[in-house]
RNA sequence: GGGUUGGUAGCUCAAUGGUAGAGCAGUUGCCUUUUAAGCAAUUGGUUCUGGGUUCGAAUCCCAGCCAGCCCA
């Protein structure tokens, strides 16, 4: 019945190819133009009506996954967005030709198939297939199904694979994808409105990182990769759109890590009349219905620490200072010298730099000591005003900010502040940050709060991180489709 | 950038200096409601690359490439 020659029985990629030969030389399209597809795998299976066997058509298409040949019938499942569903095939229904035809099928084919829903003796919703098309066919074998595809390097080269055979990575992309449709959700019945900024700009600021570079040849100028969305977003303060959010790439030259991407997306929403208070309410409200929309609850569990997360209780509120304070235990911790800090924090077994500020070493304390404790949604408020450059100032303790940095997970997930509109003190912070390379300061964006921008309350939140957390995946690589690696030599694509 | 672990059949993994194996997948045969189906037979290897040690290297040594983890 084969046409295969037994010396490349081996190579399955030659079986394929001679397959595709054998179904060329019948005057069949190996791959077809479109199929006439009525429902997604879910919606068939929901759409049988129990008890009565054959009574709904259906056309369902997809990648087989698996196959169990009985002789002369045969069950197999194919994968669509939606997962997978049963197809049955007997010869006597769908005829001795056709029947010979789908024999000859390989794992990993795409097919569409026509049929009536039933249920099997085991309970199983099923396709009973009349007919069915080879719509494209694969050319090489999937990896197999039973233990996934494990080499890590393969799974972020060739996700397409992974997508296919390893379900976990399959609900963490789509969750993925809700997460973000539960933001825009949410912040649409807010009444904020979505806007697209440049990725391309003279200057990347409104956060402290290494930009990449490119260059625009008709211009004849170098510009820089954005490095966060904040200058151009308030820029839309001023020009009267009070409410706005952009969720969108940012690129950081930096280390790659389990928590570091270079590429890498940030929601941040500004509203105007609104503050650092604001936004904790805000925050609060978000979070809660993003986990209620995707995960069903506002409890989640969180493995490493083996606590339950509660984004519907009470959210913690701590200054900043006081969370030092009581780390070090030193409740005249701010009063003391960079020398005293120095010393306590390599006495707390943390490594300090030749040429850090005062305020890094403390903050050095935050990120390694306290941070990754913070487990509960927790508010740190009030931060030193070195740490960022655009808030405004907190009346009460002139040293620190109105700001606050949300911690969950033992993660920062969302930095907000109280806007700086005041172009006489932001340029000011900026100048002071710039040390002397004034070509480092976004001279628009002081011209545009001239013009005024209304009071505001602003946030960025980590769109990779928050999925890290609503997923437990350990790195940001399982939460990123195509995460960046070193450019490898791909297995040439054969045409032969 | 530093340390460390790994790279063996399409995939998942064995093989601790002496003929490179298994399961799945593939090929062939049997089975008309199966559940990672089963049974039987069978094909398949530049052991990441390049040097070195050795009578003999997947295995030991050196260098490189790629990846994971930890650190910076």
């Amino acid at each position: 019945m084969s046409d295969i020659p037994a010396d490349i029985t081996h190579d399955q990629h030659a079986v394929r190819r001679q397959k595709l030969a054998e179904l060329r030389a019948a005057g069949t399209d190996p791959f077809r133009a479109a199929f006439e597809q009525t429902h997604f795998s879910g919606e068939a299976l929901g759409a049988y009506v129990d008890g009565q066997d054959n009574a709904v058509a259906v056309a369902v298409a997809g990648r087989l996954v698996t196959i169990r040949d009985m002789g002369k019938s045969q069950f197999v499942k194919v994968l669509d967005q939606q997962g997978e569903i049963q197809l049955y095939l007997k010869k006597d229904v769908v005829g001795d030709d056709a029947y010979l035809a789908f024999k000859k099928l390989d794992l990993g084919d795409i097919i569409g198939a026509r049929g009536t829903l039933f249920k099997t003796k085991t309970g199983e919703t099923t396709v009973r297939v009349e007919s069915f098309d080879l719509l494209s066919k694969a050319l090489r074998p999937l990896p197999e199904k039973w233990h996934g595809l494990a080499d890590p390097e393969q799974v972020y080269r060739q996700r397409y694979l992974d997508l296919v055979v390893n379900r976990a990575s399959r609900d963490r992309l789509l969750l993925r994808s809700r997460v973000v449709l539960a933001i825009r959700k949410f912040l649409e019945e807010r009444k904020f409105i979505e806007v697209e900024t440049p990725i391309l700009q003279s200057v990347a600021g409104g956060a402290a990182a290494k930009p990449f570079s490119t260059h625009h040849n008709a211009l004849g100028v170098d510009f820089f990769l954005r490095i966060s969305l904040e200058l151009y977003l308030k820029r839309m303060l001023v020009g009267g759109l009070d409410r706005v959010f952009e969720i969108g790439r940012n690129f950081r030259n930096e280390g790659i890590s389990r928590k570091h991407n270079p590429e890498f997306t940030m929601l941040e929403l500004y509203q105007a009349y609104s503050d650092h208070r604001g936004m904790m309410a805000l925050i609060r409200d978000m979070l809660a219905a993003v986990c209620r929309d995707v995960l069903g609850t506002d409890k989640m569990p969180h493995a490493a620490s083996g606590q339950t997360i509660d984004f519907g209780g009470h959210w913690r509120e701590v200054t900043y200072k006081d969370l030092i304070r009581a780390e070090t235990n030193d409740d005249g911790w701010f009063g003391r010298s960079k020398v005293d800090h120095i010393a306590a924090a390599e006495a707390m077994g943390l490594k300090v730099e030749a040429g850090w500020e005062d305020f890094e070493v403390t903050n050095e304390i935050f990120s390694k000591k306290i941070e990754p404790g913070l487990i509960q949604p927790t508010f740190v408020l009030n931060l030193p005003k070195e740490l960022c450059p655009l808030a405004k100032i907190n009346r009460e303790d002139p040293s620190t900010l109105d700001v606050f940095e949300l911690c969950i997970g033992g993660m920062e997930i969302a930095p907000a502040y109280s806007e700086q509109n005041d172009p006489d003190v932001q340029r000011e912070m900026f100048e002071k940050q710039a040390g002397g390379e004034p070509q480092s300061v976004d001279q628009d964006f002081l011209l545009a709060l001239e013009h005024g921008m209304p009071p505001a309350g602003g946030m960025g939140v980590g769109i990779d991180r928050l999925c890290m957390l609503l997923t437990g995946a350990e790195s940001i690589r399982d939460v990123i489709l195509f995460p960046q690696l070193r450019p490898a030599e791909t297995k040439a694509a054969d045409g032969a």
